[in-house]
Order: C-alpha cells, then sequence, then structure tokens
DNA sequence: ATATCTCGTAATAATCGTAGTTACATGAAG
DNA sequence: CTTCATGTAACTACGATTATTACGAGATAT
C-alpha cells in the first residue's frame, strides 16, 4: 500500500495475501479505529494509508488490534483454587511479563517506515538477481 | 507427588489435575525420558521422581517436553516467497529471539524445589486461615 | 435514476491444533 | 491367574481461528 498511490480495494490486497477480502477487512477495521488507515466506498473506494509511517510502530499496531495474546503457554487458569497451580502461576507470571515487557519495547522501536524500507532493500536486490 | 511417598498411578494425578489418565500419561512419557520420573506397572505402581528436584529447572522440562512454541504470534511461514512477509519476519525474528532468550533465562532459574517451597508456603498460610 | 463498485457486518462453515476417550496390549504384584 | 497399572494407537470432541456466504449501505459513473 505504501507503495502505490490511490485507493487499494480489499480484494486486491486479500489476493496478495492469499486469504479472503471480508478477512482483510476485519482487520482493516482495527487499523481504521486507530486512524491508521482510512476506507472508501463505493467506485475507486478502498484502503488508504493516513498514518505518518515513520510515527507508527508495531508497537501501535498491536495495541489498536487488541493486544493479542503473545505466548501461546502458560496460565491455563489465571485464578485457580489449586495450590500448585497457583505456585507454578506465581513463579511463571514474573518471566512471562519481563519477556513480554521486552518484547513490546523492540516492537515500539520500528516503525512501519522502517517496514517500508526493509523491503525495499529485498526488492532491489531481487531486481539486481535478475538482470544476472 | 514431591510430597507423597511411593508411587502415585496416573489416574491420581488426573483426579487431581481434572483431566484424564491417558493425557497425564502421554505428558509423563516425555518427563521420564528426559530421567525425571520413573514408571512401574502392575501392582503399586505408578509414577515416582527420579532426580533430585534441586537440580531440575522449567528450562529443563520445556526442554524434554519438545520445546513447544512459546510465542502465539508471528511467523505463519518461515520461508515465504513473499517479500513483505520476509521483511517482517525479518524484523521480528530478532525481537523474539530476544525476547525467548530471556524467557528461557528465567526458566533455567527456577529450580522444581523451589515450586515446591511456594507450594509449601502456600499450603501453610491456607492452614493458619483455617486455624482462625 | 440506476447499475456498479466497495466497504460493513452478521451468520455460517471449514479448518486445525489440543485435549479427551476408548480399546487393547504388555508387564508386574499378589 | 487375576488384578492393577502403564504404553500406545486410533478415534472423538472441543475450542479458536480463519474462511465463506449473504446481504445491507453508501459512493461513483453513466
Amino acid at each position: 500500500m505504501a507503495a502505490g498511490q490511490g485507493p487499494v480495494t480489499s480484494e486486491a490486497l486479500a489476493a496478495c495475501m492469499g486469504t479472503n477480502p471480508v478477512v482483510v477487512r476485519r482487520t482493516m477495521a482495527g487499523l481504521r479505529n486507530g486512524g491508521f488507515v482510512r476506507s472508501e466506498k463505493g467506485h475507486r473506494g478502498g484502503w488508504t494509508i493516513a498514518c505518518d509511517l515513520r510515527r507508527v510502530t508495531l508497537r501501535d499496531i498491536h495495541k489498536v488490534l487488541g493486544e493479542p495474546a503473545v505466548f501461546a503457554i502458560g496460565n491455563r487458569n489465571e485464578t485457580s483454587e489449586c495450590l500448585v497451580e497457583q505456585s507454578v502461576n506465581a513463579v511463571l507470571d514474573d518471566a512471562f511479563e519481563a519477556a513480554e515487557t521486552l518484547l513490546m519495547q523492540r516492537f515500539g522501536n520500528v516503525t512501519l517506515a522502517e517496514l517500508v524500507d526493509e523491503f525495499s532493500g529485498r526488492l532491489k536486490t531481487l531486481e539486481e538477481n535478475r538482470k544476472d
């Protein structure tokens, strides 16, 4: 989206990503709520970037998408009657929190503009290899 | 298990944990492969702790259970043709790796004996409150 | 106007990974 | 030789995510 000019339809994005337009809309709706994109209906409608990519980080994206759970393991019941489970949770929670904080710090240090740059670099490399 | 003497059956453990004996056996099989528990069949059979709890950490447990994925987000395809996905992965992988390393360090600092202590403390507190 | 395009969203279906269950074989103790 | 317990394969159930279908509402072009 950053590369093109003018709106991009959900259908086009879905085709790019090998998924479904409705799925795209669902996620984009989150980004729109965060003010990162705009959507317009009808002819020539679609999605447009509505923010300065240099000022939006992965942390912002994560937050706006509802802060989905980061970890796949641990904590079946946060509030359990079981003393064993409580003990394990007490010990693990600190560790998980530390790891999550670190991860979020890292996310906060990556802007979308940097991702675009990363992509541009890869594209350039690919094109140079094609020339050979 | 640390509290009792003698083997504990899968059925007893399952009852404790509100799950199924076979599920218990599946996980315990992993621990047995790591040499942390023993199992015996037949009359008076069951599971026995076979290690020094002060020398086994959560990191060891995680490793022996196949190092299940720690994160719930990120990396749908580690090797993707898509340049956008590659760019995102490249940036995220560092962050995930850092967070995972930190988490594993923490796990490595928690022994099973410490968990038992934590549990004993909670048990004691609970009993004192019952007295009142 | 009206046909067309596009998002918005609810309802439903498909998919996938985990957990639970059943069934039966194997081995040990009484 | 009966009973108890693990070992394991096969199957079922469940929950969460993703995909699909269907239709409404607004915007644009002709």
